[in-house]
DNA sequence: AACAGTAGATCCATAAAATGGAACTTTGAC
DNA sequence: GTCAAAGTTCCATTTTATGGATCTACTGTT
């Protein structure tokens, strides 16, 4: 097992909830004999991979991770794109907005552009979401065949209610939820692909439930799915699917 | 050396105008035999700390990376504090902000509130400046001695300007810059510490030269001094000093 | 202040992985 | 199709990781 396998281990439990760790906790939760995390983690820490926090024996990524999650985002043509819709529409209806991105069964937010409304979604970037049970989630899931959706789901018991959420999906060209992930929170979710890479982000806006009606959803639909149509006919997205509206 | 520093190697060559590497420019920059930069690419891409863009042979950041930034944010309680301030201020006047720290000779910033006025400096997170020619780098090295900063510039020759301007910095309790970096462009920067792990970060304002006036000014550094000394004040911060308006 | 309990670091022989030069294969341009 | 550049694989050698046990440094308790 090569050491830097391990030590993408160690920077893989860096979760939503967990912003330090210690060697026991290493040793713990990755099952290993407490003399190789003490030597992992210290290895780590001179590479400049981790660093501890103050003088206690609590590490936390290194600086030099600082840069990293800029250097992919500027790394795609798509995501640059999708920056400048998501700033552009947070912007006029100064609602949260966020640029994610599926990993296996769960979405992660790659940008985030923080509301101006008084009463807004607090943005969370980093935190990590199943993709099955939020509308930016299933905005990316559309975009897979319905076997690849069984293969990746395989043995989930709520299966046939995705397939048919998904469809719908498929039909409409966008996603919404309504107080699903959080209470009170409503979001409408498009993504888009760039054949090139073969990449996919879905752009998704997050509202207050309770200050948005109809006629508001409408509008902000209407500008997502505007600026995703732009982006999916630069870059030649053939799966995408122009929003009904 | 250890595959981990030579992993760690790669990661920092992302910097500012570096997005994506091949093989042979990992060979050239690292200055690393070809074999070694293809196997150490491998493992690394085997890993998830790199991944390549597309079916090319260009890799980047793996999205591992991704919440990395996220978890350093969240384990340090005062770059949580600075963003409430940050935000804040923000949203009150409109203008970006960032929140920096030092590493070396150089800032970087670890969080960006983009403004929200039409005219507003686009926020540029990932790279760095040199501390000594920035008001929010001036604003972290003034926090140092005067033999720290000499120890650090050594042989520079702008050095003699630089310690007096600091010394200005130690006196009011503010850095400012104007058409600095960037034509056009002016800050504010305070910098606060964190005495139980020893960290310092800059709270930074940036904004276009044009449409601020001097009570424009005046009230942007009282709102940033006002949360800044707070922040020194819960944490107990006693190299802070009150900025002078 | 002495104590126990726990977390972390170090030591050692063994097992496994990295190294770098060279040969080999693939890619992309003309 | 040909060629040069880029990338990969091979090999013996050197270096590093492993994990059990032992030693040391903290933390909190009486």
């Amino acid at each position: 097992m090569s050491i830097l396998k391990n030590a993408a281990d160690v920077l893989r439990l860096f979760g939503a909830d967990c912003t330090d760790l210690t060697v026991s906790e290493v040793t713990t939760r990755l099952d290993m004999p407490k003399a190789n995390a003490s030597r992992l983690l210290k290895a780590m820490r001179e590479a400049g991979m981790l660093e501890t926090i103050g003088d206690t024996r609590r590490h936390r990524p290194g600086r030099l991770m600082l840069d990293l999650a800029a250097a992919f985002r500027r790394s795609s043509g798509l995501i640059g794109r999708a920056s400048e819709v998501m700033s552009e529409v947070g912007l006029r209806f100064g609602h949260t907005g966020y640029i994610t991105l599926r990993v296996g069964r769960e979405v992660t937010a790659v940008a985030d552009f923080p509301g101006t409304n008084a009463l807004r979604v607090v943005s969370n970037i980093g935190r990590r979401l199943p993709a099955a049970m939020s509308a930016t989630g299933r905005s990316l899931l559309a975009r897979l065949t319905d076997e690849e959706v069984r293969a990746l789901y395989e043995g989930d018991t709520a299966l046939d209610v995705l397939l048919e959420k998904l469809s719908e999906v498929r039909t409409t060209g966008y996603a919404t939820s309504s107080q699903e992930a959080t209470p009170g929170v409503d979001s409408i979710a498009i993504a888009v692909a760039d054949p090139a890479t073969d990449e996919a982000v879905s752009l998704c806006i997050v509202y207050p439930h309770a200050v948005v009606d109809q006629s508001g959803h409408n509008e902000m639909l209407a500008a997502l799915a505007a600026g995703a149509t732009r982006i999916a006919e630069e870059l030649g997205d053939t799966g995408f699917v122009t929003p009904k509206i």
